[in-house]
DNA sequence: TGTTGCCTTCGACATATGTAGTAGAATGGC
DNA sequence: GCCATTCTACTACATATGTCGAAGGCAACA
């Protein structure tokens, strides 16, 4: 369930609120984003064509819902971005992750926070 | 500096052991991928256009060299994952690793020593 | 019932991406 | 010098991606 970059938007306004009609989507989209209506059907038509999307009609309305879920997705890009740029592996990423300076130290408190909590609540 | 797949392939085989030939980088690309030497060809020439990559004659032959760094191609590539499925934060995509599973107790415990010894270093 | 306004379906088109074949130049033997 | 090998430079082409515009259907309203 590979997502092109444009699809990604299409999706993310759509988790966030389902099921949603072309015009929810187009008003939940990212304020970056600006398309005409016609290319948010044309993707909607795409994604539903690759069955992540479902769509229903509703009158003369179509109304969508998404058919993969926000994790799915989000565990295949990430794999792809692992295989691709960090050979495959998770240990490369971490060390990426904390030797790069571009995280700042917010994000590195955050990210150890979040490490220590779910060691707490896993037993781990 | 956004690759595609499958200049990341080739990126990947030039990275490990520069300055490369064509034939090097063939020779050196991942098992799994099996492209004809033009291919490659085109590749680096695309590459090169694109400023990823420098070419030098030796004798009638390229010799190419990396012009952008593996950190800065995993920054750039990290950022548009995280910005694209992830929110653009760090936390949403910590979240996600811990929830499923993909970081093992283990790789858990090495990123929180890796950041706990950048903090310090640092001053953080 | 003609006018609006929103929806839908189709078709179109430029650019990007993946993958290679061909033809001609340069090189290293023999 | 001539041949086989190896490069390079071009060209090509299918499919994927990003972005619409046009034309026609239906519903509400003046």
């Amino acid at each position: 369930m590979k997502l092109t970059e444009a699809e990604w938007q299409i999706m993310n306004a759509l988790w966030q609120k389902h099921p949603a009609t072309a015009r929810d989507i187009m008003d939940r989209l990212d304020r970056r984003v600006n398309w005409a209506y016609t290319t948010i059907k044309t993707m909607l038509t795409r994604l539903v064509e690759k069955k992540a999307v479902g769509e229903v009609k509703a009158g003369n309305t179509s109304v969508y819902e998404p058919l993969v879920s926000q994790q799915k997705a989000r565990l295949s890009a990430f794999r792809s971005l692992l295989d691709q740029a960090f050979d495959g592996a998770v240990g490369p990423l971490v060390h990426f992750l904390a030797e790069e300076e571009q995280l700042t130290a917010k994000e590195k408190a955050e990210l150890k926070k979040i490490l220590e909590r779910e060691a707490q609540s896993k037993g781990e």
